[in-house]
DNA sequence: CTAGCTAAATGAATGGCATTCATTTAGTGG
DNA sequence: CCACTAAATGAATGCCATTCATTTAGCTAG
């Protein structure tokens, strides 16, 4: 089972000299926590387009067939991957403190995490939490969370599936251009929109100094669209608690 | 421009006699809103790991090369159909009615036109609205329903991303499967939402009779968490009019 | 009227991708 | 020590988006 470091260290340097020759090797070069770890770095370096079996494959120093000898298809890479950023979602919160804080510090961190992973959201979407036990866990801890607080636990899932379906959201909103709201060529005919469009982003570019660079721009007005919808969420679903 | 029902009729017969030449032909066989239309008719039918270049050519009876006359690549498609769907959004209670019911109305509908159409939900994050005038359209109808609702123009924006994002996310939600949550062998770690978990879904199975089918039972459960995180924001972000 | 330009089709590549299969080798339990 | 299983290689497969050379049709300038 681990042997963990040994393929880690293997892979973080850059190539092994001579081939492996056929056959099964003395020690095991693969297993799932270097296969997860190749994973991430090689996301961190690439992005998600850059995740491919065979340069998962190469930074483990390994044929691409051998990653099936750990998993069955590309989607358990993913699943792999996914299930270890659920352990960075920050759930501290909700060991003390109030339930409000406890939430917004789990729904901020949450987000931030999956918004560098968008290309996960729909992985999530569909995992049964059993194969996941790091997700299982920060249920556990979430639900406990509610459960203190005075939820009613029937209203407990529905208030996290709510707060979750706007976490995942909100992590895709973090990631679009600077451009999206642009209406172009067809502003005038779009007068309400475009007039909205402008103020929003005086409104939220007036809050450090003008004349920013623009790529934070687009940072701060998902934010401010993000703590509007959070506090919303925050105080219609706490009225639930008996 | 037009000759869109020429091109319309053609794809929907399943296939033309002989081949066609080599060359341009007299009247031209493909254009936007047929591309647009087998498109949506290949979903509706394969689902969107059917919806290929190739198969899109098959079914428009011309060679997978013949549809980059039209479109710069497949993400262009995608494109397309995303447009075409936001004119399935229903807006109409903008024109008349109270904020909250309109409010309403437009997300229950845009939740359900793209839980069918997920796959798109990553196109549309990155997608800037100038390409897509029904997408366009939509925004300026609810931005004049919140304007005259009595928004200051500086929260308009905000408070549509808040419900865009609550809305992406819950589609998603929609399309889990039955046994997302079951916990399966852990469960006795998880006590918690073990419970949450059962209880929740007793809730909701108790509003219609027991002993149901279970593949709606996760529809109800999805209605019932986007229910819940509706009413908050429609309440939440109904304060900020003046 | 015709020469040339552009648009719109075909058909034959190309390269990348996940995945599979036959084969080889190493340890392990009866 | 013999069979079995686990874990690697390397070669092949099939699908997919995209590109390119080529062909043909219609329009337009002279």
């Amino acid at each position: 089972m681990p042997a963990v470091s040994a393929a880690q260290g293997r892979s973080t340097s850059t190539a092994a000299g001579q081939r492996r020759r056929a056959g099964r090797p003395s020690a095991a070069v693969l297993d799932k926590a270097g296969i997860t770890a190749a994973a991430l770095e090689l996301v961190s370096r690439k992005g998600y387009d850059g995740l491919t079996m065979a340069a998962l494959a190469k930074m483990l120093d390994v044929a691409p067939s051998a990653l099936y000898n750990h998993v069955a298809a590309k989607q358990d890479v993913l699943l792999l991957v996914e299930d270890h950023l659920m352990s960075l979602v920050n759930v501290s919160g909700f060991e003390a403190g109030s339930w409000e804080d406890a939430v917004r510090t789990w729904a901020w961190s949450y987000r931030d995490v999956f918004a560098a992973h968008t290309p996960l959201i729909p992985v999530i979407a569909v995992l049964p939490v059993t194969d996941a036990p790091q997700t299982l866990a920060m249920y556990e801890t979430v639900s406990k969370g509610f459960s203190d607080a005075g939820f009613p636990q029937e209203g407990i899932v529905p208030a996290i599936v709510a707060l979750e379906s706007f976490i995942f959201g909100s992590a895709y909103d973090v990631t679009a251009p600077e451009d999206i709201f642009e209406s172009g060529s067809m502003a005038d005919s779009t007068p309400h929109f475009t007039a909205a469009v402008r103020s929003s982003s005086a409104a939220s570019g007036a809050s450090a100094g003008i004349g920013e660079p623009g790529r934070q721009e687009r940072g701060r007005q998902a934010d401010a669209a993000f703590r509007l919808g959070l506090e919303a969420l925050v105080s219609g679903l706490g009225a639930l608690r008996s």
